[in-house]
DNA sequence: CGCCCCATGTAATAAGTTACATGATTTT
DNA sequence: AAAATCATGTAACTTATTACATGGGGCG
């Protein structure tokens, strides 16, 4: 008796990684599983992360399924992927799937909810910490923006992305003002 | 030959699920692993996730490191635990450690950055069915506000992680419909 | 007595991280 | 020739998810 596992039965969460590999090969076009690395660290970083040591298997077990085939090679090894059309289709299934309300990871926001287990002085140093830390990703994501508004058109890559990146940080930052001064009002009374 | 782990050498990111634990004791003060399971639903759930499965497991290996202790035991098997000096130091600890710039994984700001991949009609839904989503979750972080601001006095549980939630959540929903618009403008282009 | 909730766990699998390992090409 | 970067992979481990499994206690 063997279990079946996911491409036959369960698994309904997750693959996300793969729909992320998908998501990138479908918008920028055929790239290396090096050049994927790279898109991952500086595009959709502040959404979703992976290192190569995740993305090459991936990207075995994607050319196992048909969903992405070797278009090219070059130098050293080097093997472009593109999307095929099915491929194409299992994104866009997994784009329009209901019900799913994956998972939410955010470390930062677990220390803003474990701060209510510190007396509020030292919050406040934690709070201003994370703070700072948000604050040079907002100015990482504004270069970014920068760069590429300035570039062709408007279409540019992971441009709604972006907007949020940089709207949920501003947020942050708004909320680390306000929960400084409640800390500072409790710690002075 | 022994390759020492955790407790002796690497692992400086991860461990959140452990300090999530410690966090909750302090906060919530002694509770069972059923408590705490039940905590995490409703409270900290927006922010990190665990389930039984998971958290009574780290509990015994937080007992084993003498960070947190069995205070008194209840009807059918059930432990109550609270944090010890020792586990509220660690946490402390973890807190004020600097240079942590933790994971950070939302399926839902992926399934935005995916969108780049969609044409635009096909994308309005998909974003219009995360943006409802997210609505359901403002709906319902806004019932657990009322509750806890209608309690005691101002010191409840999670506050700053709540008004955290509830900032994003509305952020998400004015990024949306900012996208929908322009969408729908390309769309209609 | 039967049902629902309390309460705790384990097993199997999947996903993610860090470190290890290797070698080719381009740049300085 | 050395250094940086391109390029791909594997091994070992940790963390997270889903399903399986069991039984006590309260209530109608």
């Amino acid at each position: 008796m063997s279990i079946l596992t996911c491409q036959g039965v369960y698994m309904i969460g997750g693959m996300s990684l793969r729909y992320a590999l998908l998501g990138l090969l479908s918008a920028a076009g055929p790239s290396s599983g090096y050049d994927l690395a790279k898109l991952f660290e500086n595009s959709i970083n502040h959404v979703w992360r992976a290192g190569h040591s995740q993305i090459y298997p991936e990207l075995s077990k994607l050319h196992a399924d048909g969903l992405i085939e070797v278009e090219a090679e070059g130098p050293r090894g080097r093997k472009i992927y593109a999307i095929t059309p099915q491929g194409r289709a299992e994104l866009h299934q997994w784009l329009l799937e209901k019900g799913r309300e994956g998972p939410v990871r955010s470390e930062g926001a677990l220390q803003a909810f474990l701060i209510s287990a510190l007396p509020p002085a030292e919050a406040i140093g934690v709070v201003e910490r994370v703070r700072a830390m948000f604050e040079r990703r907002l100015a990482d994501l504004e270069a970014r923006h920068e760069q590429m508004s300035g570039g062709s058109g408007g279409d540019y890559f992971g441009r709604y992305a972006l907007d949020l990146g940089l709207r949920q940080t501003r947020t942050f930052l708004e909320w680390a003002d306000a929960t400084i001064a409640d800390l500072r009002a409790r710690a002075g009374s």
